[in-house]
DNA sequence: ATCCTCTTTGCATTCGAAGTCATTTCCTTT
DNA sequence: AAAGGAAATGACTTCGAATGCAAAGAGGAT
């Protein structure tokens, strides 16, 4: 059985350019390595006295708490995964900027996680597991056993506009239903008659879901639609407006797009390559409330997802089931706003 | 002096849902921590048997090194932060894709700090510090004493899209310069007489760049121009038109703007708002290459980033310098390439 | 069987901060 | 001045993995 030394037999690397360490304090203050730890925490008991020379010393060595060390020893790492499959979707670089800040303000780091491709997921976990998060949220499409990995590790999360597929998981999303529900009473009473549908990749949750939306809504109202799929891109949006005018013989003269980026395609198509006026010739409508849906050119007709209070909520959630795991799953639905825009004859 | 107690007496957590240690695997294979150490670690001596032990009981444990305890220990959190200013840029969120996938293919985690304004980069840098990062990606603007604290605190950094104001830093720049004068001698040839510039803000190193050597070069060409302030978005691309269009009692021709969103902006309004005919009337052009500079309805002529070369220069550029920190901060320059596009009328 | 080398393996220690517990200090009260 | 109690402080252990070092084992040559 070996003896342990003694702290001071550690030299000081304060002094040689590294970072300084508590013990660096400790010895420059002349108290002990406990005493600058308390000095460090919220609401420890410190003599004021004591606590003014040891951050002083800590100023003059430059110390910061080692956020490693202490997630070792606490078991929190106050870091949280977002893991975002398409960064480039206009939608999600202001929901990461917000989730980010939002984040900040709590006191809690974020590792992100971009995917390139679904296949990804797994390497990702890997590292999620590896790093120790206190939580995460996830948008991106995650298998049942993936999510149901979460839970087995006690690793809350929370899904971003997608539901747990057959596992309860927390989630927050934006109402698909009454926003398309909106958007096509909308046209059905401004008088049109022949109703396309652009759809999303089959692998989004929210496309499926917003286009069986407007679907159901079209029928319900005795109404049929065309229903080509894009991929949510800008390009798709022109292909499939391409393809609807063919399929419909020109007679088309409403669109419900699965995003609004689909939907910006397909107003310059139908205005650049077909000559037609929006919203005389055709009615135009979108969902999610981008920034370029409100620029002059498109001032696109379309359900605003109300990033501020989801992203808000999908914190509050996560830090809350973080702070009591037992919380059961909670899905939080959130009604868009329809933006009237210029780009449909909504009665 | 107290006696060490021996690893038996710890308690395993591994199927108490918690996450198994690597004493809990060791325990299960019938071998010592050091073995599982050795195991996951590349080149390390281990017997082929003894291995596959390991790797059974580790898969049967669902067991993952922890990598905060391996921070802690290697002094090497493998954690890389990216501090970016504005998300919302429609430019960044590209870049921040590209580098988080290529770090993590390079089996480094990303730290993102997005900051809403400047004033809270004290408070990024502070917990920058205290999560011992390896080495960071900034694309926000830094005072010369924040850059000094990571070169004191030995933290590579490479700067994106900005070069250090008075301190030597690596960094990696798309050529303003080079990109302006494309721009501005096209213009020139094809015979454009009334020029006006927007500028971007005054605090965007880029934006000051880009501005500074377009008026350089009309300067040296015998052409005069107009400038206006914009703020790189869309909003203020309108505002700066009907300023100019002031200033120049409409008789403007040609446009140039600091970023592809401001000319994005400026199109619509001279199209909406002025009922001008782009590029007939009025030239616009543009700098980045984001993805609305090439939709049907603008087609902007521009100066398109090579960001998957830039992204790849920044991020092998800081692994370099993580491991070997003696190197010299490097400054590299990417020309951008001309879109032709059809906003204006180049010679 | 003996000796020597090379590979495997385990022990003990270390990284830096947090927290338990025992001890000391300080102040108040009588 | 003594006693009581609260506040302040320090010694030591702990989190989980990596690693230097010594011991043990395997294999080869003689």
């Amino acid at each position: 059985m070996a003896v342990k030394k003694q702290p001071e037999a550690l030299t000081s690397r304060a002094t040689a350019g590294g970072r300084a360490t508590s013990y660096d304090v400790a010895r420059h203050a002349g108290v002990s390595q406990s005493a600058v730890s308390r000095c460090f925490k919220q609401g420890a008991s410190v003599a004021p006295r004591t606590r003014e020379k040891i951050l002083a010393a800590a100023r003059e060595l430059h110390y910061y708490p080692n956020a490693i060390a202490q997630g070792l020893i606490t078991r929190r790492s106050n870091l949280v995964a977002i893991i975002i499959s398409n960064l480039t979707n206009l939608y999600y670089p202001e929901v990461l900027a917000e989730l980010t800040q939002r984040l900040s303000a709590q006191g809690i780091r974020v590792l992100l996680f971009s995917l390139a491709a679904e296949s990804d997921v797994d390497e990702v976990l890997d590292q999620v597991w590896r790093y120790r998060v206190d939580g995460a949220i996830v948008a991106a499409r995650l298998h049942p056993e993936q999510l149901a990995a979460f839970a087995d590790r006690g690793v809350p999360v929370v899904l971003y506009n997608r539901i747990g597929e057959g596992v309860p998981v927390a989630s927050v999303c934006c109402d698909s239903v009454s926003g398309e529900h909106a958007l096509v009473d909308g046209l059905v009473e401004g008088e049109h008659h022949v109703f396309g549908i652009i759809a999303g990749p089959a692998d989004s949750y929210v496309g499926e879901e917003r286009v069986e939306a407007a679907r159901r809504r079209l029928q319900q109202l005795g109404r049929d639609c065309r229903i080509v799929r894009g991929n949510f891109d800008y390009a798709s949006g022109d292909a499939a407006l391409k393809e609807l005018m063919r399929m419909t013989h020109r007679k088309m003269d409403a669109l419900i797009c699965a995003n609004d980026l689909m939907a910006i395609g397909a107003i310059d198509s139908a205005r650049i390559n077909f000559g037609l006026e929006v919203p005389q010739d055709l009615s135009i409508v979108g969902f999610d409330g981008v920034g370029p849906a409100t620029w002059l050119a498109y001032q696109v007709t379309t359900i605003r997802q109300p990033v501020r209070r989801m992203t808000e909520a999908a914190v509050a959630m996560l830090i809350e089931r973080i702070e009591r795991p037992e919380l059961s799953p909670e899905q939080r639905l959130f009604a868009g706003e329809l933006l009237s825009g210029n780009s449909a004859r909504l009665a």
